[in-house]
Formats: C-alpha cells, structure tokens, sequence
DNA sequence: CTTCTTACA
DNA sequence: TGTAAGCA
C-alpha cells in the first residue's frame, strides 16, 4: 500500500521534507521503510497529510490534530469492542423499554396519533 | 541524484 | 522551520 518516496509527497502535499518528517516525529503519521532506510508513503498518508496542513492552516497546533487522532483512534477502538461484545442484559433491558416508550406505553402521546393499546 | 540523520541558527 | 554536513 506505499510506494509514494518524499519527493513525490513533497509535489502532492506542498509540505517541505522538513515538516512532513517532523509530523512524523510527533505521532502524526506513520509511513512504511524500505529500501535503504527510505520512508515509502501510502495514499492515506497523502490524505493525513493534507488534512494535517488545513488543521495548521486553521491555527491548529501539531499537538492540537494529535489529540485529535488519538481521540478519534480511541472512539473506533470503542466501537470494535461494542460490537464484539453480546448484548448484556442491561442493554436488553435498554434497548426494550425505549421501544416501550416508542410506541406509546407512556409518555409522548402524539397529537392526532391513537396509542396503541398494549 | 534523492533521501536520511543530526545539529545549529 | 530552514539549512548544512556526511552517509547510504
């Protein structure tokens, strides 16, 4: 998935090598190595970067867009495990009142909607 | 010739 | 960040 060497990210970000590998060094991003010692970019690291250089643009710090990614890792890493884990029996208890709720038991009673005798 | 690391301004 | 030195 990378192939892309400095020169050509440098072209395509309008980032000098100094920036880009500086961002590098702070967590940003995370290019592969090949070669002699060579970083090799893929095009997700085109788009980190890109989107890297607007935060900056918009007076974001490097440590600001690193807290940034972390959170944004954490919230998928979350998510992974939500979706791994069965459904307690709390989540069913959950997930079966607020349909109770939903079709009127209690509380909203719609203007012009007859409840739905249970 | 291009990239890398390290170090200084 | 820019730039220079010395390698690979």
């Amino acid at each position: 998935m990378a192939v892309l060497p400095m020169g050509t990210v440098m072209k395509l970000t309008s980032l000098t090598a100094r920036q880009i590998r500086y961002y590098e060094s702070q967590g940003l991003i995370s290019p592969e190595r090949s070669d002699g010692n060579r970083r090799l970019y893929s095009l997700n690291d085109i788009d980190r970067l890109l989107e890297i250089r607007d935060y900056l643009a918009d007076g974001v710090n490097v440590a600001g867009i690193k807290a940034i990614y972390d959170q944004q890792q954490a919230a998928a890493q979350a998510k992974r495990d939500a979706q791994q884990q069965p459904l307690t029996d709390e989540d069913v208890r959950r997930i079966l009142q607020d349909e109770f709720i939903r079709q009127g038991g209690l509380g909203h009673p719609e203007p012009g909607l007859q409840q739905r005798p249970l």
